[in-house]
DNA sequence: TCTAGGGGACGTCAGGACCG
DNA sequence: CGGTCCTGACGTCCCCTAGA
């Protein structure tokens, strides 16, 4: 079957999700982590996040040269700032690439795991099942979007791009897409549905909202509808412009979780250069300090 | 050559988050 | 508070690859 075959038939074939399918969805979805989608097979190249790495390689730049350390974390929320003294006895406030400024989205849902398997082990009163519930419910809260993630991110750190917000439609503009430079432009999937922008310098983020009929909506206002007929092609009408908006609304998601798993990947490489380094100073410093043996 | 399995992408549903 | 957005989870399809 080709593609477009596939999704004619996807858009045909409307699944018979039960409810209690859902439920023992729920349940399972405790013991989901993104770590598990973050792996190493990770299709590359597709959306670079050059601009982090860049950055925070300026940083260990610093850190690379530095003779002497003196680093204090604020505390969970802030970022370590880090008294880098230069060679040339210039002493320059950095602000570290160690930082825990968002609880971390690959790691939090696995401890949440262990705490219900044991909860779970521990307890087998009916009351406790209650008690289970509603832990899991507050387990299974949501996180914040990647958006504000790495929205944060950018913040923290300057230089990363940004995920711009939805803005509204404005006649003579390609309404809703946000442009951010990047040295590579490739954006696509193998399904070729986004058009590669190899020789483009950017690449564009379209929002949920862009390839949306707005007519759509538009044409049949609720004063004009009469026989049971028309309710119910209204109610057709409405259906297929939500599952339009979220098909939409789900790429854009799958889109932003790559950027953030990709950007992540570049945080954790960053980090352990530094560490490296850091090491190899210790092991320097150390040499240094210590007391001649011969 | 065939097949099983892994992985990516997609559409859909459900429900929490967010906003006016 | 209702409408919309966002995202986890599931099922499905397709492609690729290793092994029989």
């Amino acid at each position: 079957m080709s593609k477009c075959g596939r999704k004619k038939y996807m858009r045909t074939n409307v699944r018979q999700m039960t409810t209690e399918t859902v439920e023992s969805q729920q349940d399972r979805s405790v013991t989901h982590s993104v770590a598990e989608h973050s792996s190493a097979h990770m299709q590359t190249g597709q959306i670079s996040v050059p601009t982090l790495a860049q950055v925070l390689g300026t940083e260990l730049g610093y850190s690379a040269r530095s003779v002497s350390v003196a680093g204090s974390d604020t505390g969970r929320g802030s970022p370590a700032v880090t008294l880098v003294q230069l060679p040339s006895g210039q002493t320059v406030q950095v602000q570290g690439v160690i930082q825990t400024p968002h609880p971390s989205v690959i790691q939090s849902p696995q401890i949440q795991t262990v705490q219900v398997a044991t909860i779970a082990e521990t307890d087998d009163s009916a009351e406790s099942e209650v008690i289970d519930s509603h832990k899991r419910r507050e387990i299974l809260s949501r996180r914040p979007s990647y958006r504000k993630i790495l929205n944060e991110l950018s913040s923290d750190v300057p230089g990363i791009p940004k995920i711009e917000e939805e803005k509204s439609e404005e006649e003579g503009t390609p309404p809703n897409i946000a442009t951010m430079a990047v040295p590579t432009s490739i954006y696509q999937t193998s399904t070729g549905q986004y058009t590669a922008t190899g020789d483009m310098p950017t690449y564009q983020i379209r929002a949920p909202t862009t390839a949306l009929p707005q007519g759509v909506v538009m044409a049949a206002s609720p004063g004009s509808l009469h026989s049971p007929q028309q309710l119910a092609e209204e109610a057709t009408r409405k259906r297929e412009l939500r599952l339009m908006k979220n098909r939409e609304a789900a790429k854009e998601c799958r889109r932003r979780k790559k950027e953030y798993v990709k950007c992540l990947e570049s945080r954790v490489a960053v980090l352990e250069v530094q560490n490296k380094k850091l090491i190899e100073e210790l092991e320097t410093l150390k040499d240094i300090c210590s007391p001649k043996t011969d």
